[in-house]
DNA sequence: ACAGAAGCTTA
DNA sequence: GTAAGCTTCTGTT
């Protein structure tokens, strides 16, 4: 390098998060990648790299580098373990980009210079110096305060965002001192971003005051006491030492030991070929084009560069479960060919994923906290690190129900601490009770938490989380920002995995077999309760929960956006969470009187059809056997038609049994009569009463958010999504269902929304059109198959067309529709033929999702859930059948899904932005029951309707309008 | 005390 | 033909 010479050097780490907050968002259309601060990155680095003279620096470089943070770690914290400590996780959509600049810039043919242990900064200023001396000038591509103290003569400083070049007068007019004060006035002000304490109430203005009249840091701290006003001269004196300690952590070094010289940085001419592959993997139009041009490359003729940014997750066959040693080693590959690549998301992975494992889990290391300090100081060490992983140890399953025993916390991997709050004495004791001595006082414990919990720097990780978040709330304390290991876990592998509970993530990723919690507190009669639980079991055991979810989450996580899947996991995963939560804590009301009446009418009646069966079999059996039903039916009474369950046993099925009816006989019906009544006893009027919760009156179910396949939600405890509706007897048990004094129910379902899902993604003219103008969807389907005109058209051939529409979203196959109509299987096989004839882009969607399925051993949703079906491929056709069918069923399914959780998501901000007080109680995969106030019954059910009805919008336009219905009422059963 | 089968409820 | 959860019975532990 010598006189003359211009070295460029651009701060990547401060572009990146500058860029990402400054840039509107950007997806990659092929698969939503987030690329805003990439594109942006690439511009600016082309303009400069080309024309930079035309910019307000007004020359053209010679050497060009781009420098980056290596890690968050460097010798700062050593001087002061604060330092950048309240540095929040950076967001979701950043954390791939981070990766792909560093392609970016090899793509550029620029180098990329990282070292461990130092900020960008510090080789910025130390390659500052090394041209300064060489004699050539440098430009630092930066707009941040920390680097202006190296603006000089020779050196200065350029806003790519703003075209604006800051030398010595830019520095002056900002901060009122030249460049080689900055250094003094930063350690006089400090900084809340990197947590650089600075002295207490000065600010740049007085700072700047005091060094033009001190002349520097050190004479002004030696002479502080001339200082007029009281107030400052106090706090200088105060904090001479915070003072001095800034000054150390601002200063840049200018002496880092480089390996590259700014001789290796000579910029060369692009690469064309490298960089046009580069942006058309990144899908930048526009820069491609214009590179291509500028470059002489003919972009048609080259192929989208490999970024690895992991896709699809088809390597390994499809019946396998990857072992946990197969997983390591699957990542272990990955880094080793990819360490020179950059931080890609699947480096990330791997990388990640061997940190979580390398050490092993100790779960006799965890540390019991039994004084607030120590508390303090872990709640601390996690605003340092950003990211706690938390887990509650209560008293009862029942969020509901439950009372806080403990928490515990992990800050990394193997190390986490147990708080105990509500241990008691001597179990089995009858008048033990009495809590444990040297547990945290805890109203003082749970203010700590509360800070912790509530802290918008610190990510909080847990394993189902909904279950914290309703025990935490009736504590008083809210959680945010949060993260769910079981949510990602269904995201990823949604369909894979047999259940997605910590004890089974902990094997399948960890290799590690997690405490019981059956071997901790007891099973069955032998349960005692965590609260009876030892303080020292109770810290393994708890402590493992969080030191494995939080390894869990450092596996897992970056795996989402490995797999381009971050975007469902934001939009239709974390989000429920809390509304979810609420929902359970809000409940619904159940008239216990209605209930308890119905019950004794269906005892009556029970008892009744009871003795007139024992009439006519001629003795006192158990009719709820089926076993001793069908000795009787078809062995001894000689009832014909009996087929076998796969145990061997007579079935006595409601279908078989109805057949018998039409046949004539006269038990059949009487039992499948007695069967209704008594599942409607024992299921509902008698069960419901004791799920109704002592304090709030009401039944608060459970929701599950990663049970099901498809990602509907399921609902337990009890189950409130299969409240009968077909027969009016059954229908009875909704009037117990009611509203609030003063408040209406609001019933509201999507209009055969699969249905219409279906007319849009297979792109079905005349579905579609029906749809769009409001007719009778299962009538038009039967015109088109029969020819027979929809006015007049008998009933019978109605309900074939609607049987064949459900079967179409079931995976249709002859025998299941034979047996729903009951009518011969070639019969059902030639309509299936004929509806295909009339409707042949509904067969060619299914077979496109076949095909899809077999290949990827998955399918998505509209909005990118993937489901996985990993016996798709079995050599058994009869199981291959059933994963073809389901995975049809998926995407239909899961994307109606999707759309309620969409539309559940945004209805709390829509209410209350319409000034509503409606509450949103209840969910029934199409359906949302609302509590409305009287007054707002009229106003609200608009909004309601709006929200439902565009919630696919602005993610997705439906080529079919969505159609809800919604009406108010006393009860359930009128509403609905 | 628990697990699986059968049967029934919903969308 | 898809997706769930709960109750009862039955056999095993």
């Amino acid at each position: 390098m010598k006189k003359g010479d211009h070295l460029f050097l651009v701060d990547g780490s401060g572009y990146i998060f500058r860029a990402y907050h400054a840039l509107p968002p950007l997806n990659r259309k092929s698969d939503g990648l987030p690329t805003n601060a990439v594109l942006g990155f690439c511009n600016m680095v082309w303009k400069l790299m080309r024309d930079a003279r035309d910019t307000d620096v007004g020359v053209t470089p010679t050497h060009f580098a781009v420098i980056f943070d290596y890690s968050s770690k460097t010798f700062r914290n050593d001087l002061y373990p604060e330092y950048k400590a309240n540095r929040s996780a950076p967001p979701e959509d950043l954390i791939p980009q981070f990766g792909l600049i560093r392609h970016a810039t090899r793509a550029f043919s620029l180098p990329c210079v990282e070292m461990e242990g130092y900020e960008a900064d510090d080789l910025i200023a130390t390659y500052c110096r090394m041209a300064e001396e060489a004699g050539a000038d440098a430009t630092i591509i930066s707009s941040d305060k920390d680097l202006m103290q190296l603006v000089s003569p020779a050196v200065s400083m350029y806003d790519p965002m703003k075209d604006r070049q800051i030398g010595i007068p830019e520095v002056v007019e900002k901060w009122g001192v030249p460049p080689e004060k900055m250094i003094d006035l930063q350690a006089l002000t400090g900084d809340s971003i990197d947590n650089i304490p600075g002295v207490p109430g000065i600010g740049p203005k007085t700072a700047a005051q005091l060094l033009e009249q001190f002349g520097n840091l050190d004479t002004l701290l030696a002479r502080a006491e001339e200082i007029k006003q009281q107030k400052r001269r106090e706090s200088i004196v105060e904090n001479a030492d915070k003072a001095r300690i800034s000054r150390e952590l601002v200063t840049l070094r200018r002496d880092v030991p480089v390996k590259e010289v700014p001789d290796d940085f000579l910029l060369e001419p692009s690469d064309g070929p490298r960089l046009v592959a580069f942006l058309k993997a990144m899908e930048f139009t526009t820069l491609t084009r214009r590179v291509a041009e500028a470059t002489g490359t003919d972009a048609g003729a080259i192929e989208a560069a490999e970024v690895p940014v992991e896709r699809a997750d088809t390597a390994h066959g499809p019946d396998m479960e990857a072992t946990p040693a197969e997983a390591a080693d699957e990542a272990g590959t990955e880094a080793a060919t990819m360490k020179d690549e950059g931080d890609t998301p699947s480096l990330l992975s791997a990388l990640r994923a061997e940190a979580a494992t390398a050490e092993k889990i100790d779960v006799d290391a965890y540390q019991t906290i039994t004084d607030l300090q120590t508390l303090k100081d872990w709640i601390d060490e996690a605003f340092e690190t950003g990211v706690v992983a938390f887990d509650t140890e209560t008293t009862s399953l029942d969020p509901m129900q439950a009372e806080l025993v403990g928490f515990s916390l992990a800050t990394r991997p193997g190390r986490a601490a147990y708080v105990p709050l509500g241990h008691k004495e001597g179990a089995g004791d009858l008048l033990g009770g009495g809590p444990v001595e040297g547990q945290l006082p805890v109203r003082e414990a749970l203010a700590e938490l509360k800070r912790l919990m509530e802290a918008p720097s610190v990510l909080k990780v847990a394993q189902n989380l909904k279950y914290d978040l309703v025990v935490m709330s009736r504590y008083g304390i809210d959680v945010a920002p949060y993260d769910d290991t079981m949510l990602i876990s269904y995201v990823l592998d949604g369909g894979a995995a047999r259940g997605h509970g910590m004890d089974a993530l902990s094997e399948k990723w960890l290799g590690h077999k997690t405490i019981q919690f059956g071997e901790v507190a007891g099973t069955g009669k032998s349960f005692i309760g965590f609260e009876n639980v030892a303080i020292d079991k109770a810290t393994r055991y708890a402590g493992e929960d969080a030191d494995v979810t939080l390894r869990l989450w450092q596996v897992l996580k970056p795996r989402l956006a490995a797999k381009g899947l971050v975007s469902v996991y934001e939009r239709l995963e974390r989000p429920l969470v809390p509304v979810l939560a609420r929902m359970e804590q809000r409940g619904v009301s159940v008239d216990r009187q209605i209930l308890s009446r119905l019950s004794g009418e269906l005892a009556q009646s029970a008892a009744a059809i009871e003795e007139e069966i024992y009439g006519l079999i001629g003795e006192r059996i158990n009719i709820g056997s089926p076993k001793q039903l069908g000795e009787i039916l078809f062995g001894r009474m000689g009832l014909p038609g009996g087929s076998k369950t796969k145990t061997g046993q007579w079935s006595t099925s409601a279908q078989l049994l109805e057949d018998l009816a039409a046949e004539g006989h006269e038990l059949p019906r009487k039992i499948v009569d007695w069967r209704q009544l008594t599942k409607l006893k024992s299921t509902y009027t008698d069960a419901l009463p004791g799920f109704i919760h002592p304090d709030t009156g009401r039944v608060h179910t459970s929701y599950a958010l990663a049970a099901t396949t498809t990602g509907r939600l399921s609902s337990s405890d009890p189950n409130l999504q299969n409240i009968p509706v077909r027969t009016a007897e059954g229908r009875k048990i909704r009037t117990a269902f009611i509203a609030d004094k003063g408040h209406r129910l609001v019933s509201a379902d999507y209009s055969q929304i699969e249905l219409r899902v279906l007319a849009h993604v297979a792109d079905i003219p005349q579905l579609k059109q029906a749809f769009a103008e409001g007719a009778d969807i299962h009538a038009i389907t039967a015109s088109e198959m029969f020819g027979v005109p929809v006015e007049g058209m008998p009933s019978e051939v109605r309900r074939r067309a609607k049987a064949i529409n459900f079967g179409i979203i079931y995976g249709i196959s002859a025998f299941g529709l034979a047996n729903q109509l009951s009518i011969p299987r070639e019969e059902a096989g030639a309509y299936i033929k004929k509806y295909f004839e009339r409707f042949p882009g509904i067969r060619d969607y299914i077979e496109a999702t076949k095909t899809y399925a077999r290949e990827f051993g998955y399918v998505e949703t509209v909005f990118g859930r993937r489901i996985h079906y990993p016996e798709i491929r079995s050599p058994n056709p009869s199981v291959r059948a059933f994963n073809e069918r389901a995975s049809i069923n998926a995407r239909l399914q899961g994307t109606a899904a999707d759309i309620i959780r969409r539309a559940m998501i945004r209805m709390e901000p829509a209410l209350a932005q319409a000034r509503l007080s409606a509450r949103m109680l209840l969910q029934v995969h199409d359906e949302l029951i609302f509590e409305v106030a009287d007054g707002e019954v009229e106003a609200t059910i608009p909004v309601i309707c709006e929200v439902m009805e565009s919630a696919p919008m602005p993610a997705r336009s439906l080529s079919v309008p969505l159609k809800v219905d919604a009406r108010a009422a006393h009860n359930w059963d009128e509403a609905h």
